[in-house]
DNA sequence: TGCGCTATCTTTACATTGTCAAGATAATAG
DNA sequence: CTATTATCTTGACAATGTAAAGATAGCGCA
């Protein structure tokens, strides 16, 4: 079957390619045609089961998400407190990031997230890392029985988002010289 | 001249083109041959002004990088604290990137700034926007008459420049559901 | 079993793009 | 005025995304 004239199971195998490739020759060196020979298939198989390019991309990105998500709960999980697991889903975050920068760039770069979430059906709007950075943060407060309103939730999650969510975006630049360790970062940046 | 077989200013008018293609129809759709044709001129003349397309893209990011500077510089002058400076450098980071998304695309996205930065002699290694950043924060420690180690200042620099960096890019994502108005960003967001 | 349907894959073709080489044109220095 | 140089054009090529037409094989159904 593997070496017949169908593949077998060409769709995950196109995916897989396709994130060796970002891997070890960056994003910009993606294409289906590459893409197709790494799995020993014509150039134009690939449209039998991703409509463009960009459903392709958009099943890698899913894929990657998918990673992601394993690392942010493995963090999370077995964690005492929700404020540990909330800085623990923040080191694990700018870790993932920090290890492969090209994962940043690919998922947060060139299009925006927007049309993936809308293409993803999945998703229902609200994107998986935070949704879970909200479950941690409505935890947290029950654990320390405080008292928010929706817009004061709201604000304190997108600042902590953001700094976690910000801090990766500086690792994979490294433009800015700074002492910080990233792949360990100190207690004191997550408030 | 204009009109005539010489251009005349031919590279500031392939930049402009850039930035307006990019603008209208977002960085997927500047190529080369089309910034050409918008100049009026033959698809390789640009190759007298620019190495490579790569070459003319870093051209557009400092055009761009500069625009950005400048909302920076404008929105710091003559604020009569060095919080206040930075509470509305902090806006105008966000505003500006909110106003136009694929600004932070094509500086932050596809190439990673490190790129950029290598390139560009003029940043000496360091980008713009954190140095302002850096001085109005040192300028906020002796106002206030505060002694920190440079290790700490570090961390401090970084947790505000990944806050406002961090909001600037979810804004852009609009991936996330939010009662932020990210044009007119609630001073709790800065520390 | 055999027939056809459909998903999968190949081949061919075409437009767009980045890039290079060779030549044309004009500005400028000497 | 001439030679040099910067600027621009033309023509070519390879890589790429994509569409159309055909080949192949697995699967349901008679």
């Amino acid at each position: 079957m593997a070496d017949s004239y169908h593949h077998g199971n060409l769709r995950q195998a196109l995916i897989d390619a396709g994130i060796k490739i970002i891997n070890e020759n960056g994003e910009e060196n993606l294409s289906l045609r590459k893409v197709a020979a790494a799995c020993g298939v014509s150039h134009a198989a690939p449209y039998a089961h991703f409509k463009d390019k960009d459903e392709l991309i958009e099943a890698i990105k899913d894929n990657v998400t998918e990673k992601f998500m394993e690392k942010l709960v493995e963090a999370v999980e077995g964690k005492p407190t929700a404020d540990a697991a909330i800085i623990a889903m923040g080191r694990a975050y700018v870790t993932f990031f920090s290890k492969n920068p090209d994962y940043y760039i690919f998922l947060f770069g060139k299009q925006n997230i927007t049309a993936h979430l809308k293409m993803n059906k999945e998703y229902k709007g609200d994107y998986p890392p935070f949704l879970l950075l909200r479950r941690m943060y409505l935890l947290h407060l029950e654990e320390n029985g405080l008292e928010k309103t929706v817009e004061e939730q709201e604000i304190e999650l997108i600042k902590i988002w953001s700094i976690v969510h910000g801090m990766a975006s500086i690792a994979c630049m490294k433009g800015v010289k700074s002492s910080i360790n990233w792949n360990d970062i100190d207690e004191r940046l997550l408030v």
